[in-house]
RNA sequence: GGCCCCAUCGUCUAGGCAGGUCUAGGACACAGGCUUUUCAAGCCUGCAGCAGGGGUUCAAAUCCCCUUGGGGUCACCA
């Protein structure tokens, strides 16, 4: 029987939840239930002076909003455990020993200061800047001394001496090479105790049983690294997949000063967490049969990495609206209506029932979630100061207009039934009597009541607002063009 | 700059690994039209691409090489 598939995605929790962490997590949560394996979720905070709980909750409540739920994780457990780094701190020593005395590394007791100087030296002379190896020539007794005596130190990958290192990217079907020379003698212990990304996530993806690595193209250069940790610990390594970057429009990696790239920030501008995920799922990657709306679990039944490509793919937003748009329009109205709620378009689900006639014309109308408010705004109160010329309808003069609109609050003042069909067939014969298109007698109205060109379709609008107030804010444009 | 990755319409992509059926298909965007009570939605039409050069081959978007372009990475951050 092969091994379970097991994959993992590990964040680090330093700032907001990354569009990219999604993107990522998408892919490994799409091929482990594809494969009817395990997808777990671990946390990277060796890093102590940027890491937050804040932030980590954040990451969490983001991918569970998107439906990308884990397995196993630092919230939920699991047989692997534990799942965040700083709570595996005491893990790592034994490893950093192990590989001390397997020749995999050593203690590196050069100082920042001198560090740094060596790499202006060798920025100054254009060369590469990495570690000399200074401290390899160390006697491993004489270092492991210093070391218990309270010495401050770090301890280095040890990479071989010539030969490349490779290994095989599945994404693009083929080997990676990396001269030794090439590799810098990665800090794997820093001097504060706590182990680097590098050190740490070989270490956990050993003990936790991963299977494959999925991760973002940016660790490529990396990779290595990790395949000689592996080497050296006499592990067998996971496979790796690098998956395309995320773009910015002018083909850079995604990032938060070119790109909103917080999921709090989709959320709060009303995109819908399976739209979100679809419009991810279709960024270097595409259905067999070319549908480009599809759900997580269409997804996941013609998942084949065969189908995920190699470049990085802008995220145009252009596209993710539409596609959002399309999911809000597919929204049942009661869906409909507890999303607006929750996401807190609306105070409550009683204000929306003051408005059910028109929820339906609305939702055809908006493409995000944050958009249902401002349109949406008149029926609760009337319109801002809107400029009086908005009142008046191409080639037609201020005076006409406030006659017809006169006659217009006329009509309605006496309408009955007070329903949108008596409203437009009453305020149409009024056109005709006027002989002005009906349109022409439409837009005044509209403006009048809703504060816009623009609104949803009038006299069901009308029929909502009410007579009293719909009368009070004609009343109001009615003053605007006075001479 | 060294190393590494990538390269089909403006954007997301199909096709490429198993060359011919590709005068390169779809979607978004854009433009025009239909519908119409404004705005949307919907429907129709249009615009637009294999980066360049070599090679292999009867035949190349598809395979190989070079160039160019773009990107990533060079931390005691992940």
């Amino acid at each position: 029987m092969a091994t379970e598939t097991r994959v993992r995605i590990a964040p680090s929790p330093t700032g907001e939840p990354h569009v990219g962490t999604a993107y990522v997590a998408l892919f490994n949560r799409a091929y482990a239930r594809a494969a009817g394996g395990k997808f777990i979720l671990r946390i990277e905070d060796t890093d102590r002076e940027r890491s937050t709980r804040e932030s980590e909750e954040a990451i969490l409540r983001s991918l569970r909003w998107l439906g990308l739920e884990w397995d196993e994780g630092p919230d939920v457990g699991g047989p692997y455990g534990p799942y965040r780094q700083s709570d595996r701190r005491g893990l790592y020593g034994q490893f950093v020993e192990e590989l001390l005395g397997r020749g995999g590394a050593f203690r590196c007791f050069c100082t920042p200061d001198r560090i740094e100087q060596l790499r202006e030296r060798q920025r100054a002379r254009k060369q590469q800047p990495r570690y000399d190896g200074l401290c390899r020539s160390v006697d491993p007794a004489e270092a492991r001394r210093r070391a218990e005596a309270g010495e401050p130190h770090v301890v280095r990958l040890e990479v071989p001496p010539g030969g490349p290192t490779t290994f095989r990217d599945e994404i693009r079907r083929e080997a990676i090479a990396f001269e030794n020379a090439q590799i810098d003698d990665q800090v794997l212990l820093k001097s504060d105790g706590w182990p680097t990304y590098h050190l740490a996530s070989v270490v956990d993806d050993h003990l936790m049983g991963i299977t494959d690595v999925i991760r973002a193209e940016e660790w490529i250069s990396s990779t290595p690294k990790h395949v000689l940790l592996y080497q050296a610990f006499g592990w067998t390594a996971p496979r790796f997949f690098h998956m395309p970057l995320l773009r910015n429009s002018d083909k850079s990696k995604i990032s938060k000063r070119k790109n909103p790239t917080s999921l709090e920030w989709y959320r709060q501008q009303g995109y819908l967490p399976e739209a979100l995920v679809n419009f991810l799922g279709l960024l270097g990657w595409s259905m067999s049969d070319g549908r480009e709306k599809f759900s997580f679990d269409e997804m996941v039944a013609d998942f084949n990495w065969e189908r995920v490509g190699t470049t990085g793919p802008i995220f145009d937003f252009h596209k993710l609206d539409w596609l959002n748009g399309l999911y809000l329009r597919a929204l049942s109205i009661p869906d409909l209506r507890r999303r607006l709620v929750s996401e807190r378009c609306i105070e409550s689900e009683e204000r929306l029932e003051a408005i059910a006639p028109v929820l339906p014309l609305i939702q055809e109308r908006i493409k995000k979630l944050s958009e249902f408010r401002p349109m949406a705004d008149f029926f609760f109160q009337d319109p801002r100061d809107y400029e009086p010329a908005l009142l008046v309808p191409k080639k037609r003069e201020a005076s006409d207009v406030r006659q017809a609109l006169a006659r217009s609050r006329e009509v309605i003042a006496r309408a009955d039934p007070w329903t949108w069909e008596k409203l437009e067939a009453d305020i149409r014969a009024l056109a005709d009597q006027l002989q002005w298109k009906p349109g022409d007698c439409f837009m005044p109205l509209r403006v009048a009541v809703t504060g816009s060109t623009q609104s949803p379709p009038l006299f069901q609008s009308l029929a909502v607002v009410g007579r009293e107030v719909t009368l009070r804010r004609i009343d109001a444009a009615l003053a605007k063009l006075a001479p």
